[in-house]
DNA sequence: CTGTTAGCGCTTTCAT
DNA sequence: ATGAAAGCGCTAACAG
């Protein structure tokens, strides 16, 4: 039999309407306003739908009523876990709505960004949102022409058109750092995956809170231009104790690279949190079962999801929310991977 | 500023092919068969789009050629890191070429699986990928009618209406399990989420092989309905040693599973793969860098989702595949979770 | 190489 | 409560 190639004739609205003894119209009331049509009528011509196996073109739909209802998602990364949960944030907000989620991929590329906008503009989507390549100007002109609510999912301090949903992640890191110092770490690592708006300002964050402290030491950062992974957290380990050998923590970007630095120093019986201090990045799902628990920086990636959507959805009822960026702030989650803060009990 | 809400008219083909004192089609043209319309012409509508900001609206197009560039993929939830590896299976095939992908989620829910595939196929996409929920006669149905290339990600044996890209599951972990046996290990638990025809498929084969070797015991046996996480790896072993405080192995439905049970094994100070064995499904990215690195089998998920890709660009240019099933095997990955077999070195 | 004429399948607007 | 007419923005099919 093989890959089907449908040469039958779709069902049509005419189709059941003229089955129906009736005009197109009505079917088509059936299926958007029941109550504007008598209920017997109603009914006769939904067993007509169901029988004949009539599904609406949704293209000629969109194009007749000049509205889509899918929003569009574009995210830099299938792979980067950060990414999933976001993901199902927005799910969770428009699962029971009307509204469908088209998934868009920039593979990390700005070209390919631009190119994807363009493409679910063209789509006339109901609302857009765009997350994890922020602050290019040309992307921004886009939004501004939009003929649909955008939501950004962005850095505190970024200008956005639209709404944006923010996080402070420079902010974030300098505390996580901040933290660990207190904990009495004094040569404290950086890995990271690929540095994009947000690497970057984590980055900064970690140097900042090092500079601070007098500890700072540009050998000490590592990163490999790609989506992080438990290997590659393994392997920049290595790297970094290569390089430095007296390393005595690591501040990870990452959960993932965290979850691979545990399992590199298990292999090279580091103790931690004694010998070596760990923290991660996102508190995924996996953070709190790790042995010992991993202590963490919580972004709220399911609500950001979540908060982006709903504005969408506000958005397009015509209740557009606030003016402006929303920050959703973030939660340094203490566990077991970092010592007790020297002078805490 | 707020949400974005134009009212802003679009710019169309006629308001571009009316600046350039041209008809709309070869506008249009320029779009699509460039070669078809002089260089020079070309040149000036080129830049004309450009300035105008034109961008052609899909669902008009889709409409008038009734053809549509959109693959539609239907998975069972995103939180299962087998369906992302899956997915950029799918992703790697289709990029460059002029597909776009559109997820869509079952949440594991046969209701949920029957409304959405209706939908894409009213949305006329040019092929369907259904991953997850197979062997429902229902949807069956509906793909024998579908007027677009269907490709089913299914289990060995299973019949399906158009392509199906195969896995034997059963027979998969009936091997892991025996090799398991032939390791030593004897009171071998089973620890799996949801109970998909998948993750059935598993269990019996987990039974055969158990059966088999007169060590079968359905306390053994934990399930827990969601989609397995590190987190859930963890809960069942504790349950399992409670029940079966003998248990000296465990067969993970998905190294997720694994990665929780390996980490309560640390906690408990259980010795792996001395004292306690453990074998996980799918080889995902982090089963290489546990400590111990972890004994899985691998389930060919990129691939997969490449292949079935693949069949449908070629069903759509009309080179349809063979008329059937393809079975990509699976692997045991022997790594460090579980003991030597008996006899070899 | 460029244009004309239809019409995709549906919804809008205005009647009745 | 139902319908007629018009048209959404584009492309197919055929001219020239």
């Amino acid at each position: 039999m093989g890959v089907k190639r449908g040469r039958s004739e779709r069902t049509t609205l005419v189709d059941v309407a003229s089955r129906a003894g009736v005009s197109a119209i009505t079917v088509s009331r059936v299926l958007r306003e029941p109550e504007k049509v008598s209920s017997s009528l109603r009914q006769r011509i939904l067993e007509l739908i169901d029988d004949m196996g009539y599904v609406p073109d949704q293209a000629a739909r969109a194009l007749a009523s000049r509205h889509n209802s899918t929003f569009g998602v574009l995210v830099p990364s299938l792979t980067n876990r950060a990414f999933i949960s976001f993901m199902q944030g927005i799910e969770e907000r428009v699962r029971d709505t009307h509204f469908r989620i088209q998934y868009a991929n920039t593979h990390n590329s700005r070209d390919e960004e631009q190119r994807q906008v363009k493409l679910l503009m063209s789509q006339n989507t109901a609302g857009i949102i765009l997350a994890g390549l922020e602050g290019v100007e040309a992307v921004n002109e886009l939004v501004r022409r939009a003929s649909c609510p955008v939501v950004q999912v962005v850095d505190v301090g970024l200008q956005t058109p639209g709404v944006g949903i923010a996080v402070d992640h420079s902010d974030a890191a300098a505390a996580a750092v901040r933290h660990m110092i207190a904990c009495g770490y004094k040569r404290i690592g950086l890995v990271g995956g690929s540095l994009d708006e947000r690497g970057r300002r984590r980055t900064d964050g970690y140097s900042r809170s090092m500079v601070q402290a007098g500890l700072y030491d540009p050998n000490l950062i590592h990163h490999e231009n790609a989506t992080p992974t438990t290997q590659m957290g393994c392997r920049l380990l290595r790297r970094l104790m290569r390089i430095c050998p007296d390393v005595d923590a690591v501040f990870c970007e990452n959960d993932d690279l965290a979850l691979g630095v545990l399992f590199e120093c298990q292999r090279l019986d580091k103790k931690v949190p004694d010998e070596f201090g760990i923290c991660g990045y996102n508190d995924l799902d996996f953070a709190s079962v790790t042995e010992p628990p991993l202590t963490t920086v919580r972004i709220p990636l399911f609500e950001m999801g979540f908060r982006a959507a709903d504005a969408l959805v506000r958005g397009v009822d015509g209740r557009p929310s606030e003016p402006n960026t929303i920050n959703l702030g973030y939660e340094l989650i203490e566990r077991r991977t970092l010592r007790r803060p020297i002078g805490q009990q």
